[in-house]
DNA sequence: TAGCAAGTACGATAAACGTCGTATAATCGT
DNA sequence: ACGATTATACGACGTTTATCGTACTTGCTA
């Protein structure tokens, strides 16, 4: 049964600003997206998340359904990545401004 | 009574993040934001949005205290102006990003 | 094949959000 | 002094959010 491999996820054309907004506002999921940026693919499981797994995949789930991440099953891990060339195309610039201004904050 | 004369507003060193994107990620706010990009400065009834005058009040106070605009007293009406500076001191070049992809989702 | 490890599904819950309506305050004109 | 205008305050409301715990599924591996 090869059910998950039918996760699904918007197209570049669906993705919305607002939906994009509200999923990197939350500090769980923008610390997964920082970490993501600064180091390729990863499973959920590896980030050190301060919650509980089902936590973990409600905000991963937030983050795919958004657009910003895509996730691929691999064995019984799913493997995330950035989606920063659809980003690119349907808002230029702007993930990196983000991720810019995460580190600055962090950095304060 | 010159009680109205002391809106509190975050200082620019205390401007977050997530406030911020979280402030930005309701499309009433960024129209809002996008008008007074495109306007200079604006009392809160010229905007034209499609809610009531509380829920104005409301979408304008979760702006003004995630530091995003700011509010003046001017006569009976609040003056507001985007936060141009401090923005783009705390978190360079992320307001205007915003501000494009917004306009570009506004095309598309 | 039996167990383990990684995630998901689902239900519960408390808090926050966006909206409204009504009532109130502050200021300007007349 | 009065009314009109602009906006806030407060309470209510239904929805969404972020969180958890428990139960389940899936695939690897010993």
């Amino acid at each position: 049964m090869l059910a998950a491999e039918r996760i699904p996820h918007p197209t570049r054309e669906e993705l919305e600003l607002g939906a994009v907004l509200h999923a990197l506002s939350d500090p769980v999921r923008l610390r997964i997206v920082a970490t993501l940026a600064a180091d390729g693919t990863r499973t959920c499981g590896s980030f050190g998340l301060p919650v509980t797994k089902s936590t973990c995949t409600y905000h991963f789930r937030v983050l795919r359904e958004a657009g910003v991440i895509s996730q691929r099953p691999e064995g019984t891990t799913r493997v995330n990545s950035l989606r920063r060339d659809d980003l690119e195309a349907r808002f230029p610039g702007l993930l990196d401004k983000v991720l810019d201004a995460a580190s600055a904050e962090a950095a304060a």
